[in-house]
DNA sequence: TAGTGGTCTAGACCACCTC
DNA sequence: AGGTGGTCTAGACCACTAA
């Protein structure tokens, strides 16, 4: 057997919340959580059994075993049946393998400077209109910003969505467009990506500061929300050299 | 309430396995996975109770749940306390939005023809021992493959893997990389990538069949098995004009 | 053979949404 | 007020792994 077992003290296990609203499962597994991360449970560690770590609880076990799924699903612990639980080796469990999508979006957009190059409501064409779910004749919002840093552009992104009441030209140039949908209740689940290079237009280079032929990361994104309705489709063209796409992908 | 309830018929909750190895939870996902991919529960259908639909599988409300769950977390169904199930709206429905990650590795592989450039066992300079997790004096195997299609050359791909006798050179010549080590017991779970473009090289040119300077799209991943440890770390470059990277972010 | 996680059951109480 | 999903309990039996 890999792994060592580390007894770990009575207080872990204690003080667990009762009454208020965050489920026993969901504390459990942040405690864990913050044990893997700040380097108390090292790499390759063996957990107790369930039960008997239930039991440190004072929880039963299906509670204790939903707390260990939540972590096994992050990546961060490995069941095995017949040997034990541990936690994961190797350096994934530091680099934050489970960025959410609303951190991922996000950081694409908490930018230095926006410069907001355009800001219109559209009649969608007709390809648009049933990309994003909508009739013909129902207005969507038509965004255009230049995002850079220290003077550098990096990127210029393109969005249609439909909240548009909900953007303000203004807060566009201070704040990412994800971050202010979410704080204004709209919720993003699941984004689907497309991600290509070509050849810079003589436009976007001369935006983004390049040799025109030059090579562009370009990112194509439609974001659906909890009932699967398209949020946002936007357009982002990147400089390669001042910026990666970075993604990790979880088998289930 | 949005979403119209359409009785199921009788046949859709009998003859479960109960000896077989497959679980309950999975059997009676599957099924409604199914029914939602031929289109017998369109988008936007509500389902009956969970306890309803449990008994007339003659399954526990837990085990119900559970069957659910799996379909929630692949973003095929929405639950709402206090309002119900639903088939999720949209289209992210039928594309299959959960391509496992094998099958999402696999793909790019499986192609009409596969030149073997190199193929070489190769001490590890210092920097690809540590990122592979291994000593210096243990030589990994280092391959360079073409990818094309009707002649048509798409990708150049470097790998680098520890499991070097599990991937003998003529069997690269017809079959997948991943497609093999998952056949030789090699589990993947994660996979991190980098994606950027940038100008080809000569090299490249030539080999991709492009104008040196062109535009092309790279990948960089680094896959790990089911404990964290690395399996292998892959360098692809694409011609963009015939190869898009698409992905899917979901929020859990 | 002993210990582990994987599955399943039959209940209970609660928070939330809709009418 | 009634129905929905969300959580939690206390057991049971089984499959797998290691010694």
């Amino acid at each position: 057997m890999t792994g060592i077992e580390r007894p770990l003290p009575d207080e872990v296990f204690s003080g667990l919340d009762r009454e208020g609203p965050v489920p026993l499962y969901a504390q459990v597994a942040e405690r864990f959580e913050a044990l893997i991360a700040d380097g108390t449970l090292p790499s390759g560690t063996r957990l107790e059994n369930e039960i008997a770590m239930g039991e440190r609880f004072g929880l039963s076990r299906p509670t204790m075993r939903r707390a260990i799924q939540v972590l096994v699903d992050k990546g961060l612990l490995v069941r095995r049946r017949g040997v034990g639980t541990q936690i994961v080796h190797g350096s994934i469990t530091r680099r934050a393998e489970l960025s959410s999508l609303y951190d991922d979006l996000a950081q694409e957009q908490r930018s230095p400077t926006t410069e907001v190059l355009l800001y219109e409501m559209l009649e969608p064409t007709a390809e648009l209109a049933q990309r994003l779910g909508v009739e013909l004749d129902k207005p969507v919002l038509h965004i255009k910003r230049l995002r850079a840093a220290d003077d550098a552009p990096i990127a210029l992104m393109e969005n249609h969505l439909l909240e548009a009441p909900l953007v303000q030209r203004e807060e566009l140039e201070h704040r990412g467009l994800y971050e202010m949908l979410r704080e204004r209740g709209t919720t993003m689940r699941v984004a689907r990506q497309f991600v290509s290079a070509r050849a810079a237009t003589k436009d976007e280079a001369r935006l983004l500061d390049v040799p025109a032929g030059s090579p562009i990361l370009t990112l194509e994104r439609t974001v659906y929300d909890q009932s699967g309705r398209v949020v946002e489709i936007g357009h982002t063209h990147y400089r390669p050299d001042r910026y990666t796409i970075e993604f990790t992908l979880v088998e289930k």
